[in-house]
DNA sequence: CATGAATGAGTTTTCATTCAT
DNA sequence: TATGAATGAAAACTCATTCAT
């Protein structure tokens, strides 16, 4: 939406999952949809937002959202499931890229912390508080993708305990610090003077000594 | 709503609230209300909980509702406020009860597990997740309450600092706390093995080395 | 709706049904609303009548249609089992009251002459005309019940068959009846010359010689 | 639409009317999409169909619909008076085939039959059970038609009826066979045991003893 | 002629709130 | 206080129709 400086390997990233149709291109009507959506949705509640907000958003009729979504779930569906996709792969070509697991679970701290407060910051926020939104059925689906993503994290972390570096519960640090990254939306300030970097850092430590 | 083995001093604090008229009798038709409201608020969200499903829950008609209340959000409104109300009043006594910082912080954790997890877990819920639902002036009225109880986090996590207990940053250290022990209301099972006191020792190793 | 002269046998069968709870009181809202939605549904047909019309037919607001009944399907589905409640019931006291199969097939065919272009007359036109806006489920509800009047149908077709008044085959002389009565709501003026008794003897003579 | 055995005088009925650009040639895109609209306006209904609907049963886009109409409206009133216009032409060389007046009637309700249950029975159908969709303008044009059609046979019932075989008012005898024989497309099914021909001697005894 | 994205007026339905009883 | 019928504004969604390409 604005010209922010994105990291080009990022570009890389979402320019291969558009081309595999795992996301779709923000720079299409849709895909400006699904931002505007992202951010209402975060600020307002998706309860509370309605599909006219998101067309004046976007600057179209209300009726015209239904051309490119079959109903406003449908839009909370896509913004949940694209969301995890993109930061599923994000987390796995970081892991890749570090053999300490101390440095892993950094990086993976980093990474959450970008995707909660960065670019994917709307769409994560609302994957993490909309969740009751979401019928049965569209759970179940996030729900497998979230697992792959969780995954990563519990072996991550499994790996970092044992080499001792962890004592606590695997299982319930993650928990823990899910809950405390994923919190910073809500209080974060990207402008501020703390950078995410400081931010993960602290977070590091509630993790391993 | 059942007879559950309530430790003497919760029920000795709610009857000092409620005479004080700061938290509403449970034992009548407006607190069974309340109790009935904060378990569907946060089962199916503020905005997807009608008034209809409110009365039906506690047998009455949905105008008789607006005897009560004179809206739907003067129903969030109590809940929130009664339940911070109650939580602080709870951490201030039980704070008097230690001198060790090391104990203290390790008391608020449990305090705040237990709110989150215990009696108060639906309401504590509907005040960490249905912020937004509030309208800007209700939303000042409760953020007056949790400056309050906040200051009693930071107070007594200042004084483990002070002391050499903790290196990270504290305003940065309670939020991550916070985000961390409220997300426990979506995965912790208090018919699981794990006790809250475990949990609440995980949580201070997160704090505290 | 009007003052009408309707013979005491048939408030008495009303009365009966509604007092079973088998139709819908008239003189209630609710029933009034069923009347105005039976004529409105005959004359503009189902799709093209809105909710909006029907409201506006009885004098209330459009969202409170919703407080009688739970869609607009459920007006139509209603509409359809009570006509056919009635007219069963009405077709079974008249069958009664005979036993000269002659007579009783005369007797069949004023009776749903009657209810075509009677009393019941727009209700009648649209069980006919309107099976298709009911779904699946729906049509099997009020198949089970014009099971039971079509049998009134053939067994008094068969005894008179059996008596060698019918030729023809049972089956097929009845389905030629019915679409000949029913066709008769398109063009039958009850307020011209023709009697409802001159068109039930012309009906007669299709089926017995 | 298939390949069908299509009687050859009747193909060739078709290609006069199609030379004088009464009718539609079934074997243009816009033929097809008559063909279709009259199956799906009589299966679903005329309301319930969208010109999504039709667009994608003949392969093609929406918006395209309207190079062919100028209005979904248009597509009705098309094919209602192509039906009439085909059907009319049809009974009108039967009639030339025969002196007797009972013969005659007898090829009129076969022609009838025919129209409903054969080829063109979609488009009788939609005929009979659609007229309300049309706007009054329309309504009036397809009603000097059906005035045509309508005559052959209050012409064809009165030369039967001045030679004795009918005793039954023509004009009511006319829309009691009317009512039974468009009725038949509810219940008859051409794949059953009774032939059309059965169908139509059964019909016969309505009329004429 | 065909496309398909967009329109915009219209539809059914929801629901907090009111108020006469 | 309680009821429950009614309100009315607003919601999601539908769909015939248009039009630039």
């Amino acid at each position: 939406m604005n010209v922010v400086d994105v990291a080009p390997e990022i570009l890389k990233l979402v320019d291969d999952l558009v081309a595999d149709g795992r996301v779709t291109d923000p720079r299409t009507p849709k895909g400006r949809l699904l931002a505007k959506a992202a951010k209402l949705f975060r600020v307002k509640g998706y309860e509370r937002t309605t599909v006219r907000d998101l067309a004046a958003a976007v600057g179209i009729q209300s009726g015209s959202i239904f051309h490119h979504f079959k109903s406003k779930e449908e839009i909370l569906l896509a913004l949940m499931r694209e969301v995890i996709v993109f930061n599923t792969s994000r987390m796995q070509s970081m892991l890749a890229s570090s053999d300490n697991p101390k440095e892993k679970v950094l990086n993976l701290i980093r990474c959450e912390l970008e995707a909660i407060n960065g670019l994917t910051g709307n769409a994560m926020s609302v994957l993490v508080y909309e969740w009751r939104s979401l019928n049965k059925d569209n759970q179940k689906q996030i729900l497998v993708l979230r697992d792959i993503y969780e995954q990563l994290w519990l072996d991550t972390l499994a790996e970092a305990k044992e080499q001792g570096m962890i004592v606590a519960d695997v299982f319930v640090l993650r928990r823990y610090l899910m809950g405390a990254i994923s919190w910073s939306t809500t209080w974060y300030d990207p402008k501020g003077d703390m950078t995410l970097e400081t931010m993960a850092r602290e977070a590091l430590t509630l993790a391993i000594k």
